[in-house]
DNA sequence: GTCTATAGTTAGATAGAC
DNA sequence: GTCTATCTAACTATAGAC
């Protein structure tokens, strides 16, 4: 595999590094070609174009959080689960402020550009397997009787703002943050 | 003011309409010209150039703003300026969806492009005023002793979140995350 | 202050040989 | 699958007449 998709992840990894760097629309094709050594016949073999990089390098890190978060143990209860997906958001988020603020400016395009559709579709498929869980634990009687979309802007809103202008959070704010997302919803 | 200004407020006018409808960075400069009726000389005697156009509006937009929020009676208490806040925010994001996206395009590139740091200080200016605000709330005993940068997360991300997922709040929503506002501040 | 005309640059993308 | 060479299009920005 290594051997196969060399040139395909020497591209990948040359485009992230830049636009980590200095954003992607700030990043050009070119650039990509003189950092990853491909040449632009190779790019555009991979890619039908830049907006289809920015896809790939989501799907990769979707894919990596996705296998990390199946290998830690499910927790049953909602408490528990949702002061983990806070908490896994802030450490993240203050872990790689750089990849936090691509996700940012990729989330907006996603938003209204039809070559990000792909990305739109994975958040809302997120969205959706947090409704899921969500009904249950309202099932339950554990959690507040509010649609998922107010709810998760509860549990995740403060999170995402507070990075979005630090960047970086204490351990002291994030276990206050944590414990009000679940204060915010817990019935 | 109108004779004087008219070519100078036409662009912006043009630009506006343009931003709204495909974004920023989907604009191109001819668009608005040929929009605006102005010509490329007209544009580049007022503006130094594209981001220069998006930071006029921006200055413009947050003059209406205040001048708007002025009009409205001082209320002293924190319970009656949050929940004001957090309620004017989800009323003009769910009147202006558009409005509220090109804001989220331009506050991301705000963060990274030198071109835009006037917008940059003007959140940040926007931030220290509400921080010294809260500061007196804490005197007061009024409020949570936590930096202003959590309690404005706490505050405003989770309608900021609704808004940027959902673009249109309902009335019900929209009370309830004001008061949810105030819960998670108070003291 | 406003115009026309165009310079100068860079972008994304393609064609065809190997 | 990878390469070189090249294309077209689009952009921002400037120069100079009126």
């Amino acid at each position: 595999m290594a051997s196969e998709n060399n040139r395909y992840q020497s591209i990948l990894d040359a485009a992230l590094e830049l636009f980590l760097k200095q954003g992607y629309a700030n990043t050009s094709i070119a650039q990509i070609r003189s950092k990853s050594g491909a040449t632009t016949g190779s790019i555009y073999h991979f890619f039908k174009g830049k907006p289809d990089i920015a896809v790939a390098l989501w799907d990769q890190a979707v894919a990596g959080w996705t296998r990390e978060t199946r290998n830690t143990p499910q927790s049953p209860s909602a408490e528990d689960t949702i002061k983990a997906s806070v908490n896994g958001l802030l450490r993240w988020g203050s872990a790689n402020p750089d990849l936090f603020r691509l996700f940012e400016e990729l989330k907006v395009k996603a938003q209204s550009e039809e070559d990000f559709a792909p990305i739109k579709q994975q958040m809302e498929k997120v969205h959706m397997q947090g409704e899921a869980l969500y009904a249950t634990w309202q099932v339950l009687g554990a959690v507040k009787p509010i649609s998922w979309s107010v709810a998760s802007a509860l549990i995740v809103g403060p999170a995402y703002t507070l990075l979005s202008t630090e960047r970086v959070v204490s351990d002291k704010d994030r276990e206050f943050l944590v414990n009000m997302a679940w204060e915010a919803v817990k019935k």
